[in-house]
DNA sequence: CTGAAAGCGCTTACAG
DNA sequence: CTGAAAGCGCTTACAG
C-alpha cells in the first residue's frame, strides 16, 4: 500500500490540510512553523511518499495530460512526431498517452472516448477520416483539440497540415532540373486529400516544365495490396514508356517496394533516373543518396501541434475562446540525405 | 461542462445510487424497476453521458491502465513491440501509456514515478541500464512489473529476452554455409548484455565452422557517433582483411550506415557476400534481399509481456504472490525478407 | 499558527 | 424496490 497524506497526518498529529500545505510548497505562506514543515517533509521523505494523481486531478479537474492519436506508430513519419510531441509536452509540463488508431474509425472514436472519460485536457489527432460522431462533438464543445497531417474542410477545428503541393512541386521541379524528362508518379490512396495535393503539385511541376502530363505514367497501388500490385504496375509503366527515367514517390513505403522491383529487375536506379520522395528515411541514405526528399516539418508539426493545444487549455481556463487556427507547414529540402 | 451521474439523478429525481447501479449493468440484479431503468438509459444518452475515470479508479483502486517505457520510440524494433502491447492489453481490457526514456537514466526514473503517480497498475520496461532508484524499489513492493530487451541478474523481476546467442550464431551459420570465410562483424554498445551476447554467437558460429576469431574482423563504434566512426572502421577491416566476403551487423542501424558506406565506395555488396543481421526492416528487401536476417519475436513479446504483467495484477488484487518469471524467446529466420 | 469540513465524481455496503 | 451515507486521496475556502 502507498503512502497517502492521511498517513503522514496521522504519524506526525497534524491535519491533512497541514501536510498538504507544506508538501505543496505553500508552508510559508499559510504560515505554517518553519519546524512542523520540517517534520513534514522528513516524514514524507521517510515514507516515500508520491501523491496520488487521480485524486489531485479528480479535485483540480485537469489531468496535465495530453491524448495523441495516430494512424501507426510503427510508421516512422508518426513516430517522430510522437517523439516531437512528447517532448514539447514535457517541456510544458505536460505528459502524454499516446494510441494508434490502425487507420480504422471505430478504434479511433473509442480511443476519443476513452481520452475523454480520462479526462486529457487535450488532444492531438492525426485523423483517418471524417470521424463524424465523437470529433465534431469535441468541436462543438470547445473541447482543445488540433488535428495534424489532416484536415477537415467543414469543421472548425485548429489544424497543422503540411503544404503537400508545393512540396510535391518542389521535388518534381529538381528532378527536371537535373535532366529528367519522363518523370512517373507512384501513388496510393488518391482519395486522400494529401495525396491528391501531392498529384497536383507533381503535375503542376511537369506543366511548368513544360512536360506533359499523361496517364501512361500514373502507377496508383491500393493501401492493402501494394506488394503484390507494384510489379504489375511499374511493368505497365516500363512497358509504355520505355523512355521513363525518373520516380517520383508520394511515400516512403511505395519508395521502398519500387526499390524491392528495382532490384529483382537488375535496374541501376542510381544511374540514369532521378528520383523524387515525400518524407526520407534513413535506408534511403544507402538505397538512392541522389534522390531528391522533400523533409517533413516533423518538429514544427509537434511543437505548434502542443502549442495550438496548450493554449486552447488556457484559455479554456480564463473562460475565454481562442480563435481556431489553420496552420499550413513547408518541407524541407536537403541536399544531403544523411541529415535525414 | 461533462454531466455527471448527479445531473441525471438530479433530472430523473432518483438517486445517485440507482443511477449509478443501471448504467453499470447491475440494475436487474438490484432490482431497480425496469421502468425506473429505462429512464435512466434515454436521459444518460440523452446527455451524453461519459463516466469520469479519474472518479471510477480513484475509488476502485485500479485504472486498468498500463504504463510502457522504451527507449526510442522512432525505433522500429520498439515501436512494433509497442503497437504489439497495445492490441493485447486492449484484449484483456486495459488501456496504455507510452513514453519514451531516450536512454536517458533520469528521464526514466521521472517517467516510473509519474506512472505509480498515475496509478497504472502495471508496468512493462525496456530498462536503459541498473535503474537502481526505481525500479529496485517497485520489486520490492511487489508491484506488477515485466522488463523486456534486457534483464538485471540481480534483480527478481520478470523478464522476457531473446536469445541474442543463438540468434547470432544461426545466421553467422547461415552465412558459413553459405560460403563465407571471412566474417566481419560490426557492432556497437560492447557494455550492453545484449551486445555481448551477439557477439559470442558470432565467435561461437566461427569456431563451429572451423573459422578463426580475429580482432581484424571486429568492427566497433560508438553509439553516439556511429556515423562518422563507421567509414574508418570499415576501411581498417577492408585494408586488413582485403579477402573479407562477409559482415554480419549486430543491429538494423549499423547495417544502413554500412550499405552507405559500400554505396560511397561503390562496393556492390550483392555478389561475393554474405551479409547478416540481428532483426529486419523494410528496406532491407530492396537493399539486400540475400541477407540472413534473424527476425525479433516482436509478437511473442508483446504477448507475453502483457500477459505476465496482468497476471501479476491478478495475483495482486487475490492478495498472492506469482512466483516471477524469466521468458527467453527464439527469433524466427524468414527465407524470404518480404515476409519481415 | 493550525484544523474541521466540504467537495471533485464515482462505487457499494447498509438500511429501510 | 430505492436511497442516505461513507469513502477513495487529494485541495482549499473558511473559521478559529
Amino acid at each position: 500500500m502507498a503512502t497517502s497524506l492521511k498517513d503522514i497526518a496521522e504519524k506526525l498529529n497534524v491535519s491533512k490540510t497541514t501536510v498538504s500545505w507544506t508538501l505543496s510548497g505553500q508552508g510559508d505562506k499559510k504560515h505554517i512553523g518553519r519546524e512542523t514543515q520540517e517534520r513534514v517533509l522528513q516524514c514524507a521523505r521517510e515514507m516515500n511518499y508520491q501523491p496520488n494523481l487521480l485524486a489531485r486531478s479528480l479535485n483540480s479537474g485537469q489531468t496535465n495530460t495530453l491524448g495523441l492519436i495516430i494512424p501507426d506508430i510503427t510508421d516512422s513519419f508518426y513516430s517522430t512526431i510522437a517523439r516531437q510531441v512528447e517532448m514539447e509536452a514535457e517541456k510544458r509540463g505536460y505528459s502524454l498517452m499516446i494510441a494508434s488508431s490502425e487507420s480504422d474509425q471505430e478504434r479511433e472514436d473509442r480511443i476519443l472516448s476513452l481520452f475523454c472519460a480520462k479526462q486529457v485536457d487535450g488532444i492531438i489527432i492525426a485523423p483517418t477520416r471524417r470521424s463524424k460522431v465523437m470529433l465534431s462533438n469535441l468541436v462543438k464543445r470547445h473541447f482543445p483539440l488540433v488535428s495534424i497531417d489532416r484536415f477537415f474542410t467543414d469543421l472548425t477545428m485548429n489544424s497543422i497540415t503540411v503544404n503537400n503541393h508545393d512540396a510535391s512541386r518542389n521535388v518534381v521541379r529538381g528532378m527536371i532540373k537535373r535532366g529528367a524528362r519522363h518523370i512517373a508518379i507512384l501513388t496510393t490512396n488518391p482519395h486522400l486529400f494529401t495525396m491528391n495535393e501531392r498529384r497536383r503539385g507533381y503535375e503542376d511541376a511537369l506543366r511548368e516544365g513544360g512536360l506533359e502530363v499523361t496517364e501512361t505514367l500514373y502507377g496508383e497501388v491500393s493501401f492493402d495490396n501494394y506488394e503484390e500490385e507494384i510489379f504489375d504496375v511499374m511493368d505497365r509503366i516500363y512497358h509504355q514508356n520505355p523512355r521513363v527515367d525518373g520516380f517520383f514517390f508520394t511515400t516512403h513505403i511505395l519508395a521502398i517496394e519500387v526499390f524491392r522491383y528495382f532490384f529483382e529487375r537488375g535496374i541501376n536506379v542510381n544511374e540514369g533516373y532521378q528520383l523524387g520522395c515525400i518524407h526520407g528515411i534513413s535506408a534511403f541514405k544507402a538505397l538512392a543518396p541522389g534522390m531528391r526528399v522533400a523533409r517533413m516539418p516533423v518538429e514544427e508539426i509537434g511543437a505548434n501541434a502542443v502549442r495550438i493545444v496548450t493554449e486552447c487549455i488556457d484559455c479554456g481556463r480564463r473562460k475565454e475562446r481562442r480563435p481556431f487556427e489553420r496552420m499550413v507547414l513547408e518541407c524541407t529540402y536537403p541536399t544531403d540525405l544523411s541529415e535525414m
